[in-house]
DNA sequence: GTCGATTACGTATTACGTAACAATT
DNA sequence: AATTGTTACGTAATACGTAATCGAC
């Protein structure tokens, strides 16, 4: 039987060569690499190279036993692999969401209802690369903007967000009861770049408004604070009650930013994370 | 890394169910096993099994972990079987063919030729299984009845052999210059079962015949001097001149017995073995 | 009481590195 | 002189078996 390490230096020296080179790549002296290609010899009672006096070859044989070498090496390797991983996938609850909004109730819930486990969460732009990511696996679950119909998926709502524009007083829209997003044209906007599907959403609804964009959360509030640039609040986000005394959030109309999240699973997960589902039932009840 | 032994207990622990099964199975102690176990769970880092105070048992990695090694290790197994089997190839040079008569010749020629290698022959009874074997590498070389065309295979004539029947000289076909199989129809004759195809073309083209076998040819040659019963020579098996006094050799005319044998190798091997050609010419034109 | 698994411990194996050597470049 | 491979030798790692322990059937 060969052991592990004699098939890996065997497949070492058919990439690099050399016993030396091998040596100095496996960390490893290289007196001992002499050894094991022996005792590879010695255990297949074969002769797998020729050798000179200061230079060692494969013959034939040894030609086809180090792609057999690889073969094998590669099998361990992808055993190793999927051991581990699937050990990972079962100690960490993995999620996507194609907004911010739900991980604020989702991620605490989670760490919660699974306490062995780390909750790990993923924002995506796109309902595809979610649902693909739910059916490879990479996910336990998602949050979409829409129930996924068929392919085995269990879907069920749990959130609500509006999305607001938050405008100085002195603002020429500030006195407006609501607004479309159209509305917005030409100004100059502050929004945080990771939020999901908002950005692609804002980006092609307002024509020809600038966005400043700003990728830390807590900074972006200070700007907001002690700027009179419009920026964007949802019921969700922001307490109306801790808005700025100066400012006022102005309802926005269009329908692709007045959405319901849903939660979907695998079908097969369903039992298992009844609890999930159950709790988010509650909070929206609360809401 | 895990080394092989570790995944070999693993398999086997998979298999069998308990370390003490294993053990005696494997020949290793129990204790020797549960370290095993132990240490495949250290160097993955990972949970493989869940222990009761005398009882262990796989949980859900350690079935992906022991369905892995099932894998590793019919690729090492595979391994080592393919080395040993090119090594056994390599210093065995086998050939097929379809009668014993041209092995005669053959045989001592390959071991003056290959004087490394050890020559292995094989009778066999259809063309097929010997055009078989060629293609799957299993003979170096076949005799054939005929040349065999197309498929890449290189062919050359090097042997006649010609079926005569031996007879008592008071037997009433005795007087004959020649006759026919079907002539033969009736009698009871002595033959030898190791032939190749003689035995089913006899079989076959004399109606009504008791066929007497015997696979040991000294023995056969013991009964057909002793005995008043028909028998077969051929040119190449017997010297007319040591035929026993009182019987003689009358020629038979069917042609499928008077056969031309045929050397065929694959055509990449046509250059490597010119020596057996050029060496089964010279013979040919001795005889 | 037997069977199965683990721990403890001493032993034997063995894989390793260092050093020395031989031969090639 | 630098590089490459092998042999010799002492050491350190480690895989092993025996014995003892602890529970479960």
């Amino acid at each position: 039987m060969l052991e592990t390490y004699i098939i890996e230096q065997l497949a070492a020296l058919a990439e690099y060569g050399t016993l030396s080179k091998v040596s100095e790549v496996l960390h490893i002296s290289q007196p001992a690499i002499s050894r094991s290609m022996q005792k590879a010899e010695d255990e297949l009672g074969v002769s797998l190279f020729v050798r000179g006096k200061n230079r060692i070859a494969f013959n034939e044989l040894g030609e086809l036993a180090a792609r057999h070498a690889r073969i094998v090496l590669s099998a361990h390797n992808e055993m190793i692999r999927a051991v581990r991983e699937a050990d990972r996938r079962r100690r960490t609850f993995s999620y996507g969401a194609i907004a911010p909004a739900p991980m604020w109730t989702l991620t605490p819930l989670l760490s919660q209802l699974f306490p062995g486990q780390t909750v790990s969460a993923d924002l995506q732009e796109t309902e595809e690369s979610l649902v693909e990511g739910l059916n490879e696996g990479n996910y336990n679950l998602i949050v979409l903007l829409r129930p996924l119909a068929g392919g085995g998926c269990y879907s069920r709502p749990f959130m609500r967000e509006k999305l607001s524009i938050l405008l100085p007083r002195t603002h020429r829209l500030a006195g407006r009861k609501s607004i479309y997003l159209a509305d917005l044209s030409g100004e100059k906007l502050l929004i945080h770049n990771k939020i999901g599907f908002w950005y692609s959403i804002c980006q092609k609804k307002i024509p020809q408004a600038i966005f400043l964009e700003q990728s830390e959360l807590s900074t972006l509030r200070e700007i907001v604070n002690s700027s009179d640039l419009p920026s964007f609040v949802t019921n969700i986000s922001d307490n109306p009650a801790d808005l700025p005394q100066n400012k006022v959030a102005v309802p926005i109309l269009d329908s692709e930013v007045n959405v319901t999240f849903y939660c979907v699973c695998l079908a097969d997960r369903r039992r298992e994370y009844a609890a999930i589902f159950s709790a988010l039932e509650d909070a929206a009840q609360r809401m």
